[in-house]
DNA sequence: TTCTTTTGCTAAAACGCTTGATCAGTCGAT
DNA sequence: ATCGACTGATCAAGCGTTTTAGCAAAAGAA
């Protein structure tokens, strides 16, 4: 015989949370006692499942208990059954160190909530014992898988460990690995961009300040300058490239070199360096964009919006990179090639570059 | 497909995990058949547990299973077993607005590591249904606690949801509820050490840019540099006090109004103005730290250490306060009167303040 | 009426781990 | 010999869900 003793109506305000002091969480059993049903009934009216058969009243009933309860699901027992967390594991080496790294998050979580995951941040600033541990928890809450992030493009070794899981490289790539799956800014086209700002200011002798330090970005963005010259029908002087340390103080020293070149504009590696060369410019008495038009690289929001006047730059897509290094993960969108997926970087045009009027 | 890229080197050198292709993890129980044992014994060799009796050699065994499968332990089993995660829950407002923000990351995971927590991240950019869904998923991922911090120091109020957990604010108070355990900059402390960064540079004449923002920052600022001021024995001059919008165009566009004060230093609301602040003196022809001397506020990394002369300003403790909120949350640590907790902002001394040399 | 569906709901087995209770041996001490 | 105290390990319950198989009652078909 079975006592379907129904809840005798809680007398407490309805609608209202009633939640006393308790030690314990509230739970499918205790719902399903207050609703006098069971917790299998529970578990289907709390996941609207489709083919589940409950009658209205009952799940009405099921719904006021929850509500009357506060009732939060266990996540935890959820994963547990179903085997696979809602978890995406990011790997950051430079949360801390950059601004850029929060647009990555940002974007990873965007993209992670918009398919119902959570991020699992760790933050290793460069070192491997704390990427290690942090890769290991991450396995250990067995995410769906891991974005391996770095904080500026670049070639990277990929942990042994992230094998173990489905991962992902974003903003880097691994030489040894080429099947990996990564997601990368396309610097070539972005170079592209930043010179066609200055071509189309009518502007004909371009210096490129490029960085002294190697990556993917130091040849990627000449490429993109070249490009640009070779499709405007202007050769390549390589007098015209200089190099300098990829900061302030380096856009600064470059100024000297760069005034024996005597060109109308110039294309920096960075922001930062356009920054320094500002300083460099100004205080040889020359305007820009009167004298010199700029254009940098990066889209550094603190610098390249505020620099008198705003500087023209070409934005590094870190919140598009965190999306599509998400999707590649989830297996929503793959890179043409195999490879690396390459992500557009978009000019942003200010003020350092005057607009070409007439011909 | 994956077999490959996932199991390099599946021949069976010894002791290198063998794990060969199967479609689940590596449980417990298999670790437990594999080394001949139960799975409590395998749980207690894993859990070191203090008081368990297991023989050496067994032990061994354990061990050599664990590894020989690759074994890796379900977080998510053994925290339900437990009933509490090891997760701390962040929710931040602004990790993409700011580099700030990465910061206060950095600082609560590196505590909350050291403490055995793992960092679940929620960025809001400020809108409210994503911090509800973000608060919701913490507390079904059954959060030790919640930090709700904000990227720049204000009043907030408490989300309802965040009640149902433990939490802190960080680099927020609340007005509303004063008992809400709190962790901020030390505003007053670090406009002190700003104005005496220009005091120890032998000026008396002092003119602050204040922000026109409400905010704490500005009433603390402002009550920091009247504290130097009084401290030094130097009357407080209302005239001297200006207010503009706090960037580099406030900044800038203050620099008119502050060369009809007649001072020999200037102390600015934050790093932006006093970078806007440089561009207006240097057209009028000053220079720094020669004609006026600035310190700013926030050392605001890619400013602040990059001007030209590089900024003096007054640090904000991002860091240590995502890590004074971790501690907070766990107990180890509390505001001594109960409310918040403030902690200082260390001066950071560039080459914008002369070094007074004699009296 | 009797048989077949359909409807509404429940029982119970997992999921992978922890832990208190237990138990079979061993060893010294009486 | 007998007893207690260890030692080394196992049993089994339980953590909060999901989900499949199945059951009783109601509804339709004959």
């Amino acid at each position: 015989m079975i006592s379907q003793e129904k809840n005798p109506g809680n007398a407490a305000t309805p609608g209202v949370p009633v939640k006393m002091d308790r030690a314990h969480p509230v739970t499918l059993r205790e719902v399903a006692e207050a609703a006098g049903v069971s917790t299998a009934t529970v578990s289907l009216v709390i996941n609207k499942k489709k083919n589940a058969r409950i009658a209205d009243e009952t799940r009405q009933r099921v719904n006021d208990a929850i509500r009357q309860l506060g009732y939060r699901p266990n996540a935890m027992a959820k994963n547990l059954v179903s085997g696979t967390s809602k978890f995406i594991g990011l790997v950051a080496d430079g949360v801390a160190t950059t601004p850029f790294a929060g647009q990555i998050i940002h974007g990873a979580q965007d993209e992670a909530w918009k398919h119902g995951y959570a991020l699992l941040i760790a933050n290793t600033e460069g070192n491997l014992d704390l990427e290690k541990d942090a890769i290991a928890m991450m396995l250990e809450y067995k995410v769906r898988g891991i974005l391996y992030s770095t904080w500026f493009h670049r070639p990277t070794a990929v942990p042994s460990t992230l094998r173990e899981s489905d991962f992902v490289l974003v903003n880097c790539f691994s030489p040894d690995s080429p099947s990996a799956r990564a997601v990368v800014p396309d610097e070539a086209q972005g170079g592209q961009s930043a010179t066609d700002i200055l071509l189309r200011g009518g502007h004909r002798r371009i210096a490129f300040i490029n960085t002294t330090t190697p990556a993917p970005a130091k040849d990627g963005r000449l490429a993109g300058y070249r490009a640009a010259l070779e499709a405007a029908g202007i050769p390549f002087d390589p007098a015209l490239v200089l190099e300098a340390y990829p900061d302030q103080e380096g856009g600064y020293g470059a100024t000297a070199e760069l005034l024996k070149r005597d060109v109308s504009a110039v294309y920096c590696y960075n922001d930062r360096m356009a920054m320094g060369l500002y300083d460099g410019l100004r205080e040889n008495g020359l305007s820009i964009p009167g004298d010199i038009a700029v254009v940098g690289f990066d889209n550094q929001e603190v610098i390249a919006a505020h620099l008198r006047p705003p500087l023209s730059t070409v934005s590094l897509p870190h919140y598009e990179l965190g999306a599509a290094g998400v999707r590649m993960l989830l297996g929503l969108e793959a890179a043409p090639d195999g490879a690396a997926l390459k992500i557009e970087c978009p000019a942003v045009e200010r003020a350092s570059v005057a607009v070409h009027s007439a011909a």
